[in-house]
DNA sequence: TCCGCAATTATTGTATACATTCAGAGCGGG
DNA sequence: CCCGCTCTGAATGTATACAATAATTGCGGA
């Protein structure tokens, strides 16, 4: 893997991972000594961090990193949310294409099959993931909106991704999830088949925020208070043993 | 002026005004020889433009523009108006505080003032897009969602300002829309005051969509056919003796 | 002691030489 | 004639020297 790739990745891997303090100055030089490149390819890495949010820029004088709440994280599902409602609400006003709906019958297929054993393997998550992002992502693609795309596509670089990671600790909490995941999924194609644009929005965004429950599950097995939200996100899913992974 | 930001905006506006073809290939030795700077610079310019899906980034193999038609514009409008429509749904949910009710107050006096006697010169031009641009900025950063205002702030990096362009060409059309504008901003201030999410993200949503009045009035104007959403933007516009302005 | 100016220094901005990679042309064998 | 290999070259990837800039330090005067 090209240099520039590697220290995006791994710089990217230590901000969420809380190496860096929230709000600590990052210098070219000190990335270039602590993963032993040279400035071109710290100089990208950075640049395109900046473009997520996850170090600011000032001009001339470098980068700080942006320390990432859970708050953070809740504020990116909810607007997630906003959007794959929205998308969904387009898709049922458009019309279902032949082969979206398709592959929307065959993704809900996937995830029946695996709502029925739910289980806390890797392959099982794993399995359970792609089902879950297919019907996802089909529906954010037949919008055939390229901004709506974009702009969920970037919000995935903050890490979105609760569920699978609560997943791993709760095997009642999974069970639960995912099979009213499952009834959800079932309603909002319903909802596409028909043409209820309305119906469709709105059960889309519930279904989307449901992921905000994990956020509030996790706080309740660490029996946290309302201050919860203020918690660097690291530390907030540190409690549970598990490290935050860099989607992508 | 540093050069990377310098060569940034330049790309940028070439992009934009169709300088380059859609999907013609971009290599950073054009645009050096271009624009007369090193690689340096160049890279970091593409990066940023990269980020913004004003060119597409292949691994180590450059840079290809991506052109933009009007139905990219519209795209990004219609999820703008989502995003907005969202931010005003949380206000209203949270209640306003004092001082950002004050702020929208305010900017409905001033949209008033302007209101009364619309004219079509840059200053009116420059006043009203302030005013309409306090009141929308305002109602996002009071959502206090960090991931909403910069999405947002992404959209922006499409020519989404397409009000303002359309004014300057038809004297009517300004009245009419800054007229309804006022009446919409009003009844959506009423929804935040009382609190009522959902008539809130409804009207602020409808308001925000009326941008696209503006193109479709073009469109009449220009009297194209239903295919002028796969017009290159610039083009379109072009059609109105204007250029493309790039945001920010 | 405090303020303001100037020299210093840390850090980014820029240019460029060299390394690496990948697409595509051209050649040779089947 | 076609397939596949190698070689070539154009382009990006990387390192680094040098320039420009802005914060900081330290000095001197009030």
């Amino acid at each position: 893997m090209s240099q520039e790739k590697t220290v995006y990745s791994k710089l990217r891997s230590m901000i969420l991972n809380g190496v860096f303090d929230a709000g600590e100055r990052l210098t070219e030089l000190k990335v270039c000594e602590a993963l032993g490149v040279s400035r071109t390819p710290v100089r990208a890495a950075l640049l395109q961090l900046a473009s997520q949010n996850l170090v600011i820029g000032q001009s001339n004088r470098g980068y700080t990193v942006r320390g990432i709440t859970v708050e953070d994280v809740w504020g990116a599902n909810v607007v997630r949310s906003v959007l794959e409602g929205a998308a969904a609400g387009m898709v049922a006003r458009e019309g279902l294409d032949g082969d979206v709906r398709d592959t929307l019958q065959q993704s809900l297929k996937d995830y029946g099959r695996l709502a029925r054993h739910v289980e806390l393997s890797d392959d099982f998550l794993k399995n359970h993931s792609a089902a879950n992002r297919v019907f996802h992502d089909t529906i954010v693609t037949a919008s055939k909106n390229e901004s709506l795309f974009r702009s969920i596509e970037t919000l995935a670089y903050m890490p979105v991704q609760i569920n699978r990671v609560v997943f791993a600790s709760d095997r009642d909490f999974a069970i639960q999830t995912v099979q009213s995941g499952l009834a959800e999924h079932q309603s909002v194609l319903a909802a596409l088949l028909s043409g209820d644009a309305m119906a469709a929005e709105l059960l889309m965004r519930t279904h989307s925020q449901k992921a905000l429950r994990g956020i509030e599950h996790v706080q309740e097995v660490l029996g946290l208070g309302p201050e919860y939200r203020q918690m660097p996100f690291h530390k907030f899913i540190g409690g549970l043993g598990i490290s935050v992974v860099a989607a992508e």
